[in-house]
DNA sequence: GGCTCTATTTATAAGGT
DNA sequence: TACCTTATAAATAGAGC
């Protein structure tokens, strides 16, 4: 829906890329809303980029509980799917390969999670030296530290 | 996008409603798995129809390791969203509060990636001295394994 | 990075099988 | 209940700010 076609492939132009994001990003969310809406049923949507940003919805309130929810009942079935379905010895050597791409991805976060505390205890400092609360930076500063720590997350 | 403009509340007629709920539900997954793939993201769409049946998407196969990340996004933006949505002065005071709990917490989750990564190893490990494949344990354990190590995620 | 414009594609509301 | 058809509404790609 535009003024072509596009094929269905990973972008390759990052900015194109982030562009299509955002617009897309938005209407899902968007129709999200419409269908619980409209067929009164419920909805969750969660989004991650890649550097690690969160978008979500959810029709009502309680997310967690949906979600929950959804993974008891199916995390079982999954369990014994995959036993069935996965009776061949040589995929124990995926196994291996994804155990050394976990490690991996969990050391990326370990660094985003100790670059985030160090960009806290900086904060933190910044705070403890202003005692005096009239040369407190206003809230919003103290609001747009907070958000930019969160992008790490 | 129809023969004419619906408005977005409840479809009062249960057949309509029941019409509307399989073309958007078809809709929105779809949409769900274009923007996973051209934006490079992570997505995970959960609908529950109020008759209990469950539909689903999730851009990989890890649909749990998503809705954990989701999470901990929750509970971090948890201890800030006081702060953020609360411009009162004296409340920098809990702003610092909730810096020292945020470093608590990170640190915590830190623990907990240290420790997924030396069980990872230690998986690895005994993979790779099983070279001979006759005394491997059975695929379901491994999968057990795997999925322990992802709950940490 | 985000917003506007608009040509074009895509989704879908009604209606029918 | 689930699939066609088709007119129409809605989403969005690309370009410009």
């Amino acid at each position: 829906m535009g003024r072509r076609k596009v094929e269905i492939k990973r972008i390759q132009d990052k900015n194109c890329r982030q562009v299509a994001f955002c617009k897309r990003r938005k209407g899902l969310l968007k129709k999200a809303k419409e269908i619980s809406v409209l067929c009164d049923v419920d909805v969750a949507v969660v989004i991650i980029s890649n550097r690690g940003r969160l978008h979500e919805f959810s029709s009502n309130n309680s997310l967690t509980e949906i979600l929950q929810r959804y993974e008891s009942h199916v995390e079982a079935e999954k369990e014994n799917s995959a036993v069935i379905q996965v009776p061949e010895t040589h995929l124990l050597l995926e196994s291996a390969k994804g155990l050394h791409e976990k490690e991996k991805l969990l050391q990326e976060e370990k660094k985003h999670l100790e670059d985030n505390i160090a960009s806290i205890k900086k904060n933190r400092e910044v705070n403890e030296m202003s005692t005096d609360f009239a040369d407190f930076p206003a809230p919003h500063i103290i609001c747009g530290q907070q958000r930019m720590t969160l992008n790490f997350l």
